[in-house]
DNA sequence: TTGAAAGCGCTAACAC
DNA sequence: GTGTTAGCGCTTTCAA
């Protein structure tokens, strides 16, 4: 039932190297053989085992897509991206999934799991240390950082500071100066993370405006609507003159909302609200956000660590552009 | 530089095969030997070479994930759920994401692609028509259907009739009896298709009630928000004594909310509106709801496989609970 | 342009 | 208990 190499190399009248080398389109084969070898092949079903091909080759025709979460909506749509775009390049996909629990300790990524089994690698959404970095490039296979990653790695995202200082910018464009920052994560892995730049952008945004900073206007939430919620709690039990917040995260603005909400307070009238991604459903409850398209980024991604892989020379920087969504949640004090 | 079988082979003293053995846990290797060869590899940093694993035992480690989309809510919730019980397990996943753009048509899922390359595979959350079941069976590896899936096949879901039925009782109950239905898709490919049945048991409650069937409250919406948009302006267009609606998905109901939105109708003042799925973000809109948990069905689906391929035998049949959310988008009539 | 043959790095009989 | 020896199904020199 298994055809195999020599199954097909029978019907042509030819060895197996033939067979080899006409089914991959390498130079060097008699038109006529090549034909009589497709012929025979696609008459007996024949397709590669991928285990003997890597095996052989030391390619494994897969890309390892490394990212603390599936169900987020960045992820979810990088994820999405990359996997159809690899889909029409003849990659897999190996999704490499694990629990990111708390801010601090995360489980260490068992590299053993990567060795040997990708061509190259995603790392989608995750600020990783430069420990991690190191050992990831141990691999020995092509790297790209999606979302956010090292200065001197291959990476496609946004401009983080300008986009979270576009946000800001947005705001005290309406007049706000009393403006609330709902962050990532405290702790700073690394200078180049997702949350660093953007918290960056907020107090660029208002020394640029002569507003003063005030730490009592800052606080973090991982990102998720649950920290949202529970960063717009500290924010709003601290300070009492909020007009308006900027959520680096779709998600957290969410989250902020919800507390708005259960408090009485009224969007925008009271407080505006500013978030970043272009999470689909902000529309739905009118939240104003900086979209990037995630989903592109993803497709971009595997088109860089393709070209890695065959060697040509890439951009070794992509920036994707930010869109300001104006719906509703915000509005002049 | 990469360190082989042999390498341990020779700093444990023993033989390629023993090391195989003890560092697999097979039986017949003296405890003493085996912690020899145990630490030689952790020593050396020894990893199996995984496609020459493949290629020796015909076992891959690996299973697939066969899906339309990943960033929609049930199949990123299935995916990751699925993903963390698969690590956890010692498993990789493989993820199969091609496009299904449109009602009709797909393209048609390339086997080759999956041949050999898994122990297992998941589909989850696609309908597949019978011919296409049966493709997947000449994979000749375990198959389960996460969402839905034909009667004779193993899968893992939620009873469609029954909770489409509930959410249309809630609403009898609160005297609604102009109720509205969005389905999924109006083809239909296969009886066990989860539009089938929810669309059945939109029918058995309103029958079992007493309550008028009336084509012109019916529309269809692909599962997706947009589609929910539609169906619902369809329905309004046709109709204007609808009281309520329910819609066999989330993504869907929130299209509805959109249109009445629009047309400044309020829910659930003027109209009720009730989804399926469980949704996180349907709290911050107040939708109703009768959720499922997705993250589990996959990670159940995953020890299903995992159960199949070693053999033991298995329920075959995992329905799982739904939990009716009430958000405060329905109220009595 | 094609073929023969030597691996790729492991597992699995089978013998010891 | 442990070692020997064939493969697993391809790719890739090296010759022809």
């Amino acid at each position: 039932m298994p055809v195999g190499i020599d199954d097909v190399a029978r019907a042509a009248g030819v060895s197996t190297a033939t067979v080899s080398r006409a089914l991959r389109g390498l130079p060097d084969v008699r038109e006529s053989t090549r034909l009589r070898v497709e012929q025979a092949a696609v008459q007996l079903g024949y397709a590669p085992t991928p285990s003997a091909v890597s095996l052989a080759s030391g390619r494994t025709r897969t890309i390892g897509l490394l990212t603390p979460w599936v169900s987020r909506w960045f992820h979810s749509n990088v994820i999405e991206g990359a996997c159809q775009a690899l889909r029409v390049a003849g990659f897999d996909a190996l999704l490499y999934s694990f629990q990111l629990d708390d801010d601090a300790a995360r489980e260490p990524i068992n590299l053993d799991v990567l060795r040997r089994r990708v061509d190259g690698l995603l790392v989608v959404g995750m600020t990783m240390t430069p420990t991690e970095v190191h050992l990831l490039e141990t691999l020995g296979v092509p790297l790209v950082y999606v979302g956010s990653g090292p200065p001197d790695q291959v990476r496609v995202h946004v401009d983080d500071t300008v986009t979270a200082r576009r946000a800001t910018e947005h705001l005290l464009a309406l007049g706000h100066t009393r403006i609330g920052h709902i962050g990532g994560y405290r702790t700073q892995p690394t200078a180049w993370a997702t949350e660093i730049c953007r918290a960056q952008g907020y107090r660029d945004a208002l020394r640029a405006a002569g507003v003063p900073e005030d730490p009592a206007l800052v606080s973090y939430g991982r990102f998720e609507r649950a920290g949202g919620r529970s960063g717009a709690v500290e924010i709003f039990d601290r300070v009492d003159d909020v007009t308006a917040v900027v959520a680096d995260s779709d998600e957290m603005a969410f989250g902020v909302l919800d507390v708005l909400r259960e408090r009485g307070v009224r969007v925008p009238e009271d407080v505006s609200v500013i978030g970043i991604d272009g999470h689909e459903l902000g529309d739905l409850i009118g939240l104003t956000t900086l979209a990037q398209d995630a989903h592109e980024l993803g497709a971009t991604a595997v088109g860089l660590v393709l070209e890695m892989i065959t060697g040509t020379p890439v951009v070794r920087d992509v920036v994707c552009a930010t869109e300001l969504l104006e719906r509703g949640s915000t509005r002049p004090i």
